[in-house]
DNA sequence: ATTATCTATAGATCTATAGATAATGC
DNA sequence: ATTATCTATAGATCTATAGATAATGC
């Protein structure tokens, strides 16, 4: 039924409407938050991805390149929203500190949600090598969203946000990103009131 | 002037008053927080430690085994004084607040100001082998008492603290682990106002 | 001709141990 | 005799490339 693609075929069937490349980013996923960055030899991502070693570097240039690429595909649909959330303030739209929950909640659900808890890989030392650049650029817009609509739920000027709105703004985000830990503890409390009641206490942090 | 002790000396001087074993963790922390975990072989630690690699192997079993080691005696004062500050609860001394904002002000003190950013290793996604079952018994003290010190500041019963206190702990334990994020994302804020401020909202968090 | 895969492998690590060496302590 | 170190190395990876193979597309 799908139309065969050009090149050899996998020895390994692909996995239904999964190209080689998701199903390498997924294999990595699984075992970059399972046993570490550095322990995950690209054999082994190859072997979970059912692909041959060799195939792995027809789609990345190597490990970090596949670990950039998941970070990426993480962030920047948090950021994207942000951006967004902080652009759409019309008049009968809602206001600042609705749009701020809302960032909020959506952030904690795709924290809490995804297959693996793929934001442990946002403090990985490894990261911090310039080769991650782009991520780290992305980390930066969402910050500097967060700060706007921090700022502007405190009914602030634009240019008034200094210092105390970087500290807040930090303090929601960490928050948020509370998930992260949360998951790896394995202390419970996931349910589906998590992303509400942590929106909560964001704003409460952000306003008081 | 220090009395040699037994066995080989080594080849580069020890450094004053540090033990060679001292010297590896100090090597470890700025290898393991700067590379990251894995990517860092024995060899180069034993190179930062200016040992020779087979000597680590004298002090420690392996590679995992200075990880857990640098966890512990991270984590321990914090869980010490954590437990410390739960037990004395006297008449005339401070209240269960007050103990609770001194915690948290310790802790972020604390991890604002290490050498190294070494909370960072908290999160490891190798951390989670059932090698480092002591480090997560010692996490697992120090969120108790963080969780009864809630639960004493708003005046619950000890028996009534459910899966509320349980959220409110681990809110409260993230905002102090923020530092952590903080000083990794290089926003600065890490003046000497910040361990005051996070505890002010901690306890914002933990009472609200 | 182009593409995606495979098999095989060279070269570079990296870990952990074996065995020698140089000090103290009895 | 015990301890802490050293040098040397076997064996086990691990990464990245070279070259063959099997499909589509023109």
């Amino acid at each position: 039924m799908p139309p065969r693609l050009p090149g050899r075929p996998r020895a390994a069937a692909p996995r239904d409407g999964v190209s080689t490349q998701e199903e390498i980013l997924q294999a990595s996923d699984r075992l970059f938050c399972s046993q570490g960055y550095g322990p995950t030899s690209t054999h082994a991502i190859a072997r979970e991805a059912r692909i041959s070693q060799a195939s792995l570097y027809h789609h990345f240039s190597g490990k970090q390149d596949v670990l950039l690429a998941l970070l990426l595909r993480t962030v920047r649909p948090s950021a994207d929203l942000a951006e967004q959330l902080v652009a759409g303030g019309d008049d009968d739209g809602p206001g600042p500190a609705e749009r701020l929950r809302r960032l909020c909640a959506y952030d904690v659900r795709l924290l809490a949600s995804g297959a693996e808890n793929t934001g442990l890989l946002y403090s990985l030392p490894e990261v911090r090598d310039p080769f991650f650049a782009p991520f780290h650029a992305e980390r930066r817009r969402l910050f500097e969203a967060y700060r706007a609509l921090v700022s502007a739920a405190r009914g602030e000027e634009t240019a008034s946000s200094g210092p105390g709105a970087d500290r807040r703004a930090a303090m929601v985000l960490s928050l948020v990103e509370s998930v992260i830990t949360r998951r790896l503890d394995g202390l419970g409390g996931l349910d589906e009131q998590l992303p509400d009641q942590i929106a909560d206490a964001a704003l409460r942090l952000a306003l008081g």
